[in-house]
DNA sequence: AGACTTTCATTGGCATGCAAACGACCCGCA
DNA sequence: TGCGGGTCGTTTGCATGCCAATGAAAGTCT
């Protein structure tokens, strides 16, 4: 370890209270006891964990596709909303899609406010053989909780969502 | 909301698969089923909930104040870790928050490659009057579960990150 | 002491993510 | 038929978030 003045704060053993509400201290805050600071580091981990299994694609990217194998064409407001992208967010994403030559975008005829975005052969290739690891990635996202812990998380996940 | 709730029995001969590999089509992925969307989602709810109740903070603003409010100063590196943001993060957040003179930072005396970060009075005022709407924020993430279901969510996000 | 390894803070670059403002367009309704 | 309200895509601005590179400063090992 190192030795350069890191107190690592061992602070006290004692039983914690679950809430974050902390009795010792003036304002009674722990941030790590917090729904959103967990919500946070678990989404970091699972984000680490997909960048080193899918380097060439984010996860957002991934989504993408993954919403115009399963559903088809789309307009690019749908898909953002299929994939809970704001409108800002999915564009730029559909962007570097089109420029890498995964999705390919036309403007609609019946509406012509719309812009049709669909997978191109090298997306859907592309998100064949992705797609096999995506399902790694949940895997091994979860990896530390047994089957039944893993289906209660997704559960309650769904639940908070 | 969704049928995703009642995945902890070990249902029938060809009931829907939880991993979200699903037999009917090619690939055999549900993106919504994936535990990295669930993160994601649930997240952003969070995020809506917190910038609708503490609009002066962000929540990567707000924890920096509460790290130091809970350990005392720190160097900017030792507070990004404690909080949770890579070096590069922490250095805007912080430099964010002193320019709104929440913080102050001073470069240390034993190691000159340190930039030891402090709450000021302001600093400390606010997170006093933030902190008791930080538990509500929590709470209100939580509310759509019975008090077992947070705690348990709460060990197994902890479990994951 | 001198070389090698780490740590610290900073910077640049890329990719979200969300709010707000805009112009174009569609639709229901008076 | 014309108009106001809602939708669509776009752009700008701000705040993460992470990677990689960099220079300065410490620490370690011989």
């Amino acid at each position: 370890m190192t030795a350069a003045g890191d107190a690592t704060t061992g602070k006290g053993p004692a039983g914690e209270d679950p809430q974050g509400a902390d009795p010792r201290d003036g304002t009674g805050y722990r941030l790590t006891a917090q729904a959103g600071h967990l919500l946070r580091r678990a989404n970091q981990r699972h984000l680490a964990i997909f960048s080193a299994r899918m380097p060439d694609l984010t996860p957002r990217q991934f989504a993408a596709l993954a919403k115009l194998d399963e559903e088809g064409p789309a307009s690019q407001n749908q898909l953002g909303r299929a994939t809970s992208m704001d409108a800002a967010t999915i564009k730029g994403v559909i962007d570097r899609l089109a420029r890498r030559g995964l999705v390919a975008t036309e403007p609609s005829q019946e509406d012509r406010r719309r812009l049709i975005v669909s997978l191109t052969e090298a997306g859907a290739e592309l998100f064949a053989r992705a797609a096999p690891v995506a399902l790694e990635i949940t895997e091994e996202t979860l990896a530390p909780l047994a089957p039944e812990e893993r289906r209660l998380l997704t559960a309650l996940l769904d639940r908070i969502s």
